[in-house]
DNA sequence: GGCCAACTAGACTAACCAGTCTACTTTCCA
DNA sequence: TGGAAAGTAGACTGGTTAGTCTAGTTGGCC
């Protein structure tokens, strides 16, 4: 029939960017069969390509980890640059995507503990670690009140996306990404943060 | 043999406990044929009690909801009254429970939307509105800056939760409820909302 | 004693799934 | 032209699952 193998090397492309809706949309319990017709390719070719589904599955989540990371830009003062950072965080971590991956490797952790290991390490870990960076210069230059890095970054991306990631995580609807909230909580950090002025 | 039907009513008692320690262990996609074993009961028996597995599991995590929430007792001064509260929480919420409820509503929210939304509700929704008057009376009372309650709230709770959850969903080891942390977000949601002392 | 309500064991249906295997087709390249 | 590489369809195995059904057992109660 029309069934022409149109090319030879990126059924493997269309094969991940179907696994990852298909894992993003119905978790890991979506079956290989699904994703096959998803990817409009047989059931042999995804093992023609991956050893099994847990390996399908963990290279979908290996790329989509890459996905979620945000950088900082230190070039302005500290409000803009946190802003700027707050903007770019909230829009990728409350995003469908973000919040799939969130739900999908939170469900499977305890099956596949080293891929939420590495989730963890290589997503929220180093975003904190930058954040922490960042803040650990802006306090050493006395733009921020001199405390641990490391909780003042915590802090600050947990207030950023806690609650809403939750909203999101349950299917309700999130009011997303109105630029209020960002200024709302950098504000509230750098009152928390803020250098001590105190001297007479 | 000695299969004695020792008590008429509380098989229904012993296959809830049953379920949820199931569930919570294995989440949804534990069989029927197990719970059933773990309450040393017979499969009909479940049916008899529940017409579904989605019945059974709704009624626990109806059950489960109710054993997270954290009341506020606010008799001493600020500080002590949230301090009390933020080791309640985290006690709670990133308990082997706290967290197998929260994976457990997280992965199966778009399977079953209307639990998510009651979780929502009748947990953190919760917590949060109490925290909130809690705060809304603080701040009338000068001893807090006067500001958006609910803010407030969403913040502190936030602050005391977000990461160390994290940690726990993706199974790794929470060096959890040291009280250091809890002092140490009190205090930063202290200076991020002390009231205003400048008054000339 | 006799009945009822609840429990038990276990067979059974119908469906689904991961993974294997076979036989066939298409494309490209040498 | 001819063969290797990759894809396709579909049968098949062995396993699991939710839920139904049957037949038998037990205990309490009148």
């Amino acid at each position: 029939m029309s069934a022409v193998v149109e090319t030879p090397q990126d059924a493997r492309q269309r094969l991940l960017d179907a696994a990852c809706e298909a894992f993003r949309e119905e978790g890991y319990r979506v079956s290989i069969d699904r994703i096959a017709a998803r990817a409009q390719v047989a059931r042999q070719t995804v093992y023609n390509h991956f050893p099994s589904k847990e390996a399908l599955f963990a290279e979908v989540v290996r790329h989509a980890i890459q996905s979620v990371l945000v950088t900082l830009e230190g070039d302005g003062d500290v409000r803009t640059t946190l802003l700027a950072f707050s903007e770019a965080y909230r829009a990728k971590v409350l995003s469908p995507d973000g919040i799939a991956i969130f739900r999908t490797l939170t469900a499977e952790a305890p099956r596949f503990p080293a891929l939420a290991k590495q989730f963890f390490r290589q997503g929220p870990q180093t975003t904190r670690k930058r954040l922490a960076q960042y803040l650990a210069r802006a306090m050493q230059e006395g733009n921020l009140k001199k405390a641990d890095p490391d909780f003042a970054a915590e802090m600050f991306a947990a207030m950023l996306t806690d609650f809403d990631r939750l909203r999101g995580l349950m299917n309700l609807q999130t009011d997303l990404l109105k630029p209020a909230k960002s200024a709302q909580v950098v504000d509230c950090f750098l009152r928390a943060f803020a250098p001590e002025k105190d001297k007479p």
